[in-house]
DNA sequence: GCCAACGTTGGC
DNA sequence: GCCAACGTTGGC
């Protein structure tokens, strides 16, 4: 099992759209970095989903239902898209604050790398954030 | 709303 | 193949 991030503008797609959805496919993705981990991602496999600007929270847990297949909103082969459902939604939203003043999140790709849009955890990151989240 | 950081593009 | 210029993202 593995375990990913994976991050939106609440403006292009919010988590309460996602809510109301309960599964959505995502696309759009046009950085190499982030398509490879989009590659990676098995069914079943959980990740996060946080909220960039505005927000700038985890939300809540999502689940790979389907692998990475052609990306829809493009005829060029380079890119994927994976479909994602709403696994649970957090009772409290974990704020980046909040990450960044966790030890075990020190290192978290999100603080390193604030551009990138969908990234791997460890395990025990995501571990911790699903607790802070209750 | 600003702007630093980063990725991409394109001229050479 | 290098790198300056440009566009986009996201924290503040």
């Amino acid at each position: 099992m593995n375990y990913w991030l994976v991050k939106t503008d609440p403006e292009a797609y919010s988590w309460e759209q996602f809510l109301k959805d309960k599964k959505t496919v995502w696309d759009g993705v046009r950085n190499y970095q982030a398509r490879n981990s989009l590659k990676e991602m098995k069914t079943g496999d959980m990740a996060l989903f946080y909220n960039s600007r505005e927000e700038r929270k985890v939300k809540g847990i999502v689940r790979v239902t389907k692998e990475a297949f052609p990306d829809p909103t493009t005829t060029d082969e380079r890119w994927v898209a994976v479909e994602l459902k709403v696994e649970k939604n957090f009772k409290k939203s974990v704020s980046l604050d909040e990450i960044k003043k966790d030890k075990v999140l020190s290192g978290i790709t999100l603080i390193k790398q604030s551009r990138l849009s969908v990234m791997p955890l460890t395990e025990s990151e995501f571990a911790r954030i699903t607790e802070l989240g209750g």
